[in-house]
Order: structure tokens, then C-alpha cells, then sequence
DNA sequence: TTTGCGCGGGTTTTT
DNA sequence: CCCGCGCAAA
């Protein structure tokens, strides 16, 4: 036991432990993610077999970095843990045992867009205004119902919940709710919190499984148990009821999604459903300056509920707190960029190291512009993510549709794309028939004669065909997974269509829906992948976290933006919390909603946490929003943790002059974009809000569901994008992944355009077929700067 | 059934 | 400011 060296007695406590529940609190940057992998290690030491241990985290990518780091200490052995966020481990669950509930192993999984889209129709379909019935407000509502184990029935049967919502003049949620459940069951369906409310309800009604996976999980371990809520607490303690070994992590002064349910009193009252609880508490901090960890405590010291415990740190005290004032919050873009960038000149630091935190996504457009100019690379996490840009639903919903022919909101979503002259009014005439015959959609629209619905018919029956024929090739065991979407989205015309768009636009679209064909060839292509069926392709991207958009791959020296949420679990050397002003942080709404700081403040705590050596705060005095240039107020955070803030306050730097250039930094001059595959983002970028335009397609990370290097296989294409059309040898490229390189040779062969480059950083030469590669641009297109000489 | 225009409303965080 | 919706016209 080697590794137990470099950790302090706590620490060695809770690696050590191993029969009976363990509740181990660790505070901001205790070293909580080496206890974990370090007791499952040492559990696999002692004899346990990996695959009789369940570790639930809250990513998917924390998963995996998990993983790798157990597989260094035990090797092997590591793959066979079981392990992933709640929502795909009993995915994967439901996809074996929903046969009692009476899904297929097919069923799909309903995003919260098709949800609220769903509930709208429910709402039109009863005569409802969805005004008043606000599918949002409706969809919130249920969520919350599921997430407390309350189903349709209880729900309509609760006195209290009844009068609450004819209070709110809502009296027919319950109904809603009913019917939205019977609806998503007929179409073969679960949403998020299906997930875990189905499988409580299959633990709870088909006691012969829930033995099975008590007997299967001998140890399970729960990671950021502060942000589970009941359903899923419920869920861990039925399956450690035979072992009693469930270990849970988590820190309540970290809970921040009480919004989706989480619930803090999982971690305040544990203790009463386990009276032989072990507690452990990691409370000495290894990330931060002493600076740093009082200014976090001072912020939640006030809160209410909490656990006792003592954060402290033995490192250095550390610099002071800096804060900016902006006039604006272009201005705050403009000081936190050039601060960036003088931190990086001084400190000789690298983009890594940079982490600039917000409060909602909408504020990265400032800091986006700001370090574009100053040629820092960054990357944004979170957002609008690739999966749910509206070509890739649309492909996906083919995709959905021919696996699973009851999934309505897949129908509703291509039956008339491309445009086959099916309106609204046939799409909702087949879906009432079919909600009121309980048949699924798909009955209806195959055996379209039997049913009143039209004149249509001719192009109904065009539509079925085509699904016919795809679900022919889906079955056909020879054609794996990559095979039969491409031939998907050639057939159905969706590819044809966005490469007859020749916008800025309608070429980026294209090219996602290469990449994203480009990923299933990756999936199909990765040893690892057990089932390489598209239906299974379905579920890994439907559950994919907007932790997991990254691109591990790519040129990864980039200064990430993220909102707080996001940033949880990460650490890094700088950190900027950004835009702390009155209503926006704290947040206007979750004050409304909730009347309630404390949240807040343990988001603002989680901010500060993330920091390890030096932490800037701003805020604008004025901020766009609608077009216009509201005033805004200090958050009242920076009074709170007023003994720093005055003494920082001193501190506050003065405004930072736009840097000169040193010598040597070239500035290489753009034309002509019109031909690039640029997002163009100073022309649409206005001043205000941004709203949910994508961000930046050029520095956005790639989607990477499964992520292996840019593909060196080639695939046939119907068609090259027209973007890298000009493209010639001799031309100066930058590729996403492989950096800059000189084109050496083209090929054209049909159709195929393929290009020879020779990469200047490692890489060497490689063979890209244009319509999968992704280029910045191309020389005599424009740069905006190559970087330092 | 599709398209174009005018109007109103929207902004939290995420599986 | 931008998006999506409802309504009217083609």
C-alpha cells in the first residue's frame, strides 16, 4: 500500500474503510478524487471484483479520468468497473430490464426540447392556452413531481399538490402530467428523470431484479452525493440495502442544483438512515492559497444549513484578491483579456491555466471578442452544445425514428424534412389518431389508407417507404452502425438539402453533419465499443454531459469559459469570476423563485475554489442586454466577504491600457472571408445579448462523443463542401487538430477531393479527405495572427 | 402548405 | 436585440 504514503490520516481513513457506510466530506480541493480512486484501488486489492463495484460520478468524463487513473494502480482490472453518471448507468439498466415496464431495449430517450415540444402538443390538443400553461413551467413542474417519486396518479391524488397548483390557477397539470406519461410510454420513451423514476419503480415492483443487482453491486460509491436528488438517493440505497457498503462523497457547502431536484438534506440526514455511519471529513485544503480558502469560507459562513467542518490550508498566503471594475461589459471583456495576457507575459503561464467563470452562458460573448483579439485561444464549454444544434437533431431524429418507429417527437421532427408537403395539420391529426387509438405513430402512418387523414396519402406513402428501407438495412446485420447513417442521411435528402445551401450557415451546417457521421465511424471503429448497434450510438450521445464536449485531442493550450456549473470539480492556476452584479449573480430568478441566498453563495463558493493561485473578480457598471445599456449594481457577494473586500478594495487595479505589441508579432492581413468556413463572428455579433447563436465555430470544441484522432479513414462522399473549394498546393492551412501545415498535393477523384498536407508540428504529413477535414481558413483567405516570431 | 410580416416576450444553472 | 408565434396572403 504504497500510495498511502502522500495522504494525511483522514484520507488514510477513508481509503481504508471498507465494510459498512461511509460518508466522507470533503471540502473544496481536500484531495477527495485520489481518495476515491485510491479506496477503489485498494478494494480491488483486498479481493473485490472490479465488476461488483458501482461508482457513480457526475460526468462521464470524470468517469473516465477515473478510470485511467484506478487502471495505473491496479491495471487492467479497471475496465471491468462499473461506472458513470446516474442517468447512463441505469440507462444502461433499463435498456436490459425495461422489458418489465414494458419498454424495448430500444427505447428512446427524450431531451428536454422534445419534452416541452411533447407537453406543447399535449397542452394544444386539450384546448389549453400555452400561455397560461407555459410548457416550461409545466415541464418544471412534473420534473419535480418525478424527482420526488411522485407519479401521475399520487400526483393527482395529493390534496396538497392540488390546491397548490389551482392556486397558481394551474389545475390541469395533474392532468397533463398523465397524459404526458401515457404519451411518452407509447412512444417507447423516457425523459431524464424517467430514467431514474423508472428504474425506483422497477427496484420497487420487480423485487426478483432489484436482488439481482444487489447481489452484482457489492460496493457502491456515490461521487458529489451533495447534488443527487431523492430519486436517485433512493435508488443507491436500495441497491446497498443487502451489502450496506455504500460510500458516498460529497461536500454540502458544494451543492448547487437544488434547481433539478439535488437535495442537501441527502447529505444533512444520512446519518439517519445509516446509524452505523462512518463519517470522515476531509477538511485540509491542498489547491488554494490561505487567501483564497478564507475568502471562500468568509462567503458561506453565514449559511444556515450546512455541516460543521473547518476548511483550512497550509499553503502560502498567496496574493490578494484583485478586483476590476468595467465601465461596460465590453470593457470587462477587454481588462480580463488583457490581464490574461499580461499574467501569461510575466508569469510566462500558459492558456491552460486560465479559467474564466460566468454566471450564465449568455456573458461569454464580451470575453470571446476580447481574447480573439489578443490572439488567446480558448475554448467554451457548455452552451449551445453540437448535439443540440438543429442538424444534428434532425439526422438523430431520423436516426430515432427508424430504430424506434414509436418515437413521436422523432416523427413530428422530419416527416416533412426535407419538405414533402406535409403540414402541421396532417402531423397532428396522425398523432391524435394515434394518442386516442393508443397505437403508436407509426401504425398509423404505415397503413395510411386505413386511416381519415387526407389527401396526403401519396406523400405519406413515399415517407413510409423510405423508413421501410432504412429499417431493412438497420436489421441486416452486415451493415454496422456508420453504414447505415450515412445511407440515412443521403437517402432521406437532409445532406443534399444543406449542401445546396450555400450560406455561411448552411456550409457550417453541413459540415456538422459530417462530423457527426464522422463520429459514428469513430464509434463503430473504437475496440472499447461493445455494442456497436446505431441504437446503441442513440443512448451513449443522448446522455453525453456538457463536461464531456470536450476534444482531448485537439491543440488543448486554451483558456476555458464556462459557467460555475460547469466549472465544478475542476481546478486552475488563474481564475476570473466574471460579471458579479446585482440580479445576475446573485441571480435575479433563482431570488425570485426560491427567495433563497444560500445556493447562491455556495455557487459563489465553488467559483472561488476553483482557483489556485490567484483570483480576479469583475464587474461591469453597465451591461447590454436587449440592445440596450442597463446600469447595473455590485453583486452584494463583494460585501460579504467584506473583511477581504476591504482590504482588496484597496487593491483594485487601476483600468489596464490597451498593451503594445511587442516586436516581432506579425499581423498577417485578412480579406475576403466570404469563402471561409469562419463564424464571422464580428458581423454577427451585435453588442447585446447573443442569445443561443452558436459560439464561434472555429473554436468551439469539436463534439467528441467518442473522441479518437482526426480520422485518417475514408469514407465516401456524395459531396465536397465548397469552403475549401480553392484550396491549392502550396497554400498555408490551419487544421483543428493538427495546427498549421503546407499543402503538398491535391487529389480529385470523383468527387472526393483529397489533400496532401504536411503538418508542421509532429504530426507530419497526412492525407485528409476534404469534406471530414475542419480548416480555420486558408491562407489567401485570411489569419487573423499567426502568433510570436 | 408555405411564406412573409408584425408583434410580443425572453434571459439561470443541466442530466 | 433576436426568436418564435400567429395571422394573412399566395
Amino acid at each position: 500500500m504504497d500510495y498511502l504514503a502522500g495522504l494525511n490520516e483522514p484520507q488514510q481513513q477513508a481509503v481504508l474503510h471498507i465494510e459498512g457506510p461511509l460518508m466522507i466530506i470533503a471540502g473544496a480541493g481536500s484531495g477527495k478524487t485520489r481518495v476515491l480512486t485510491f479506496r477503489t484501488a485498494h478494494l480491488i486489492e483486498k479481493g473485490v471484483d472490479p465488476f461488483q463495484i458501482l461508482l457513480l460520478t457526475f460526468t462521464n468524463k470524470a468517469a473516465g479520468e477515473m478510470r485511467q487513473r484506478i487502471e495505473k494502480a491496479v491495471g487492467k482490472d479497471a475496465k471491468n468497473l462499473w461506472m458513470g453518471t446516474f442517468h447512463s448507468v441505469f440507462a444502461k439498466i433499463l435498456r436490459f430490464e425495461g422489458k418489465h415496464l414494458g419498454y424495448t431495449p430500444d427505447f428512446s430517450i427524450y431531451d428536454t426540447d422534445d419534452s416541452k415540444s411533447l407537453l406543447k402538443s399535449i397542452i394544444k390538443e386539450r384546448g389549453l392556452d400555452d400561455k397560461i400553461y407555459k410548457p416550461n413551467v409545466v415541464f418544471n413542474r412534473i420534473s419535480g413531481a418525478k424527482n420526488r417519486l411522485v407519479g401521475p396518479d399520487e400526483y393527482l391524488n395529493n390534496p396538497v399538490i392540488v390546491a397548490d397548483d389551482a392556486a397558481a390557477k394551474l389545475p390541469e397539470i395533474g392532468r397533463l402530467y398523465k397524459l404526458y406519461t401515457t404519451r411518452c410510454f407509447q412512444a417507447n420513451a423516457m425523459d431524464f428523470d424517467d430514467l431514474l423514476f423508472n428504474t425506483n419503480v422497477l427496484f420497487r415492483d420487480h423485487l426478483e431484479v432489484l436482488d439481482k443487482y444487489q447481489r452484482k453491486f457489492k460496493h457502491i460509491m456515490v461521487d458529489e452525493f451533495q447534488d443527487t436528488n431523492v430519486s436517485q438517493y433512493l435508488i443507491t440505497k436500495k441497491l446497498s440495502a443487502k451489502s450496506n457498503n455504500l460510500c458516498v462523497v460529497g461536500d454540502d457547502a458544494q451543492s448547487i442544483y437544488a434547481f433539478r431536484g439535488a437535495s442537501i438534506d441527502n447529505i444533512l440526514n444520512l446519518e439517519k438512515d445509516y446509524p452505523d455511519l462512518t463519517t470522515v471529513k476531509l477538511e485540509q485544503n491542498y489547491r488554494s492559497t490561505n487567501t483564497i480558502v478564507q475568502a471562500a469560507n468568509t462567503v458561506i459562513a453565514k449559511n444556515k444549513s450546512q455541516l460543521k467542518k473547518r476548511v483550512f490550508t497550509e499553503n502560502e498566503e498567496g496574493s490578494l484578491i484583485e478586483l476590476i471594475k468595467a465601465v461596460s461589459d465590453n470593457e470587462e471583456g477587454r481588462l480580463i483579456a488583457t490581464h490574461i495576457f499580461e499574467s501569461k507575459m510575466a508569469k510566462g503561464l500558459r492558456n491552460t491555466d486560465f479559467a474564466i467563470l460566468y454566471r450564465t452562458n449568455a456573458q461569454s460573448r464580451s470575453f470571446e471578442e476580447s481574447l480573439r483579439k489578443l490572439n488567446i485561444k480558448y475554448r467554451i464549454i457548455g452552451g449551445l452544445s453540437f448535439y443540440h444544434r438543429r442538424e444534428i437533431k434532425d439526422l438523430l431524429s431520423y436516426f430515432r425514428f427508424v430504430v424506434n418507429q414509436n418515437d413521436e417527437e422523432a416523427f413530428k421532427r422530419i416527416i416533412n424534412l426535407p419538405k414533402r408537403g406535409i403540414g402541421d395539420t396532417t402531423v397532428a391529426k396522425i398523432t391524435i389518431t394515434a394518442a386516442e387509438q393508443k397505437i403508436p405513430v407509426w401504425e398509423v402512418v404505415a397503413n395510411i389508407r386505413n386511416y381519415q387523414v387526407g389527401r396526403f396519402s401519396d406523400a405519406l406513402e413515399g415517407f413510409s417507404d423510405l423508413i421501410k428501407s432504412f429499417k431493412i438495412m438497420l436489421e441486416n446485420p452486415k451493415k454496422d452502425a456508420y453504414e447505415v447513417a450515412s445511407h440515412i442521411a443521403k437517402s432521406s435528402g437532409l445532406l443534399k438539402e444543406l449542401h445546396d445551401d450555400k450560406t455561411v450557415e448552411g456550409m457550417s451546417r453541413y459540415e456538422n453533419v459530417q462530423e457527426l457521421l464522422n463520429s459514428i465511424k469513430q464509434f463503430v471503429d473504437n475496440p472499447e465499443t461493445e455494442d456497436k448497434t446505431l441504437s446503441s450510438f442513440l443512448q451513449t450521445v443522448s446522455l453525453l454531459t456538457t463536461a464531456d464536449d470536450d476534444d482531448p485531442e485537439g491543440d488543448n493550450d486554451r483558456v476555458t469559459m464556462m459557467t460555475i456549473h460547469g466549472a465544478k470539480g475542476l481546478e486552475f492556476n488563474h481564475v476570473y469570476i466574471v460579471g458579479l452584479e446585482e440580479d445576475l449573480f446573485p441571480s435575479q430568478m433563482m431570488l425570485q423563485s426560491r427567495a433563497d441566498l444560500e445556493e447562491e453563495r455556495r455557487l459563489f463558493y465553488v467559483a472561488i475554489t476553483r482557483a489556485e493561485k490567484r483570483l480576479v473578480m469583475s464587474y461591469a457598471e453597465s451591461r447590454y442586454q436587449y440592445g440596450r445599456l442597463k446600469p447595473c449594481e455590485p453583486s452584494r457577494f463583494l460585501d460579504e466577504i467584506d473583511p477581504m473586500f476591504l482590504e482588496f478594495a484597496r487593491n483594485i487595479r487601476k483600468a489596464v491600457e490597451p498593451i503594445e505589441r511587442p516586436a516581432g508579432f506579425v499581423r498577417n492581413i485578412t480579406s475576403e472571408l466570404s469563402s471561409s468556413n469562419r463564424a464571422t463572428p464580428a458581423a454577427s455579433l451585435g453588442n447585446g445579448y447573443r442569445g443561443s447563436t452558436s459560439p464561434s465555430a472555429n473554436v468551439a470544441p469539436r463534439p467528441s462523443a467518442v473522441s479518437s484522432p482526426a480520422s485518417t479513414h475514408v469514407p465516401s462522399a456524395d459531396f465536397a463542401p465548397s469552403n475549401t473549394a480553392n484550396l491549392k498546393e502550396g497554400d498555408k492551412v490551419e487544421h483543428q487538430k493538427f495546427g498549421f501545415g503546407n499543402v503538398k498535393k491535391m487529389d480529385t477523384n470523383g468527387t472526393d477531393r483529397k489533400a496532401t498536407i504536411i503538418f508542421e508540428k509532429g504530426v507530419g504529413e497526412k492525407t485528409l479527405l476534404l469534406s471530414f477535414a475542419r480548416f480555420y481558413g486558408v491562407s489567401h483567405v485570411q489569419f487573423l495572427l499567426i502568433g510570436w516570431l
